[in-house]
DNA sequence: TTTATATATGAATATATGTTCATATATATA
DNA sequence: TATATATATGAACATATATTCATATATAAA
């Protein structure tokens, strides 16, 4: 599939959209995405593999996690795309805002480690 | 819908992008449309369809023919989705080089005016 | 070496989407 | 006014997609 296709189905998801946006500030692994999202575990690997697939991603084991992050193919235009809606995004969407403020607690209370089985259940949305 | 995600799905599906690709360039009718891509007329206003439901294209009535054109709300971020891609696409896409010919070919014949009944019917691929 | 944790994945399902065919509508022309 | 042209749209269909549930796998910890 043609290179700008595969990166406009990738990003034509809500739920990819998000994942994307967070990834390209840090990398992640699931349970910091289940964390920061409030999805389950499942889903969020489902949509993960597409991203894979569509060279949008990429995955490396660190012991039990499996961090993602942009791959540095489609870092530069994924930049491109998404510098300028992403701020219209925080104007406008207040999941958006949400799902940053979740990344600041995310990271703040070092969910990967300390907040271990919590994690395999969703959490009430805040 | 959010914008970014509006935009996004609007442009993840190969027609559309096709379409899209070509209006940024220049207002088109449906029949012109159906020239260059030789697509059939209601594949092509169907797809026109979902995309000005999402704000990316707005039609005009000119006598017979109903022009579109790339919204004004639309064309900062799209022009600046779609430069660098485009790009690349014209490096790599043999589809999309060939858009580009028919379009000349389209204009310089004037097959609004003068092609009347042969846009009816699906023209063979070039 | 058993158990817990983190993640992936297949199957099932519901929903969305793209295309085609047939037909309706609006304008232009004879 | 009757006909041709340009386009839109509804219905039907096939295909694609997103989500959930259940289960498999790989690593770490006890």
């Amino acid at each position: 599939m043609k290179d700008a296709l595969k990166i406009f189905k990738g990003l034509a998801d809500p739920t990819r959209l998000r994942i994307v946006s967070l990834l390209i500030r840090r990398d992640l692994c699931v349970c910091e995405l289940m964390f920061i999202l409030k999805m389950e575990q499942s889903r969020i690997s489902h949509q993960l593999r597409i991203l894979r697939d569509a060279d949008l991603v990429e995955d490396k084991r660190e012991g039990k996690w499996i961090t993602y992050r942009i791959s540095d193919k489609a870092r530069p235009n994924l930049e491109l795309l998404l510098n300028q809606l992403l701020k219209e995004q925080l104007r406008e969407s207040e999941e958006a805002i949400r799902d940053l403020g979740n990344l600041e607690i995310c990271l703040r209370e070092d969910v990967r480690r300390r907040h271990a089985s919590s994690n395999q259940r969703v959490v009430e949305k805040i």
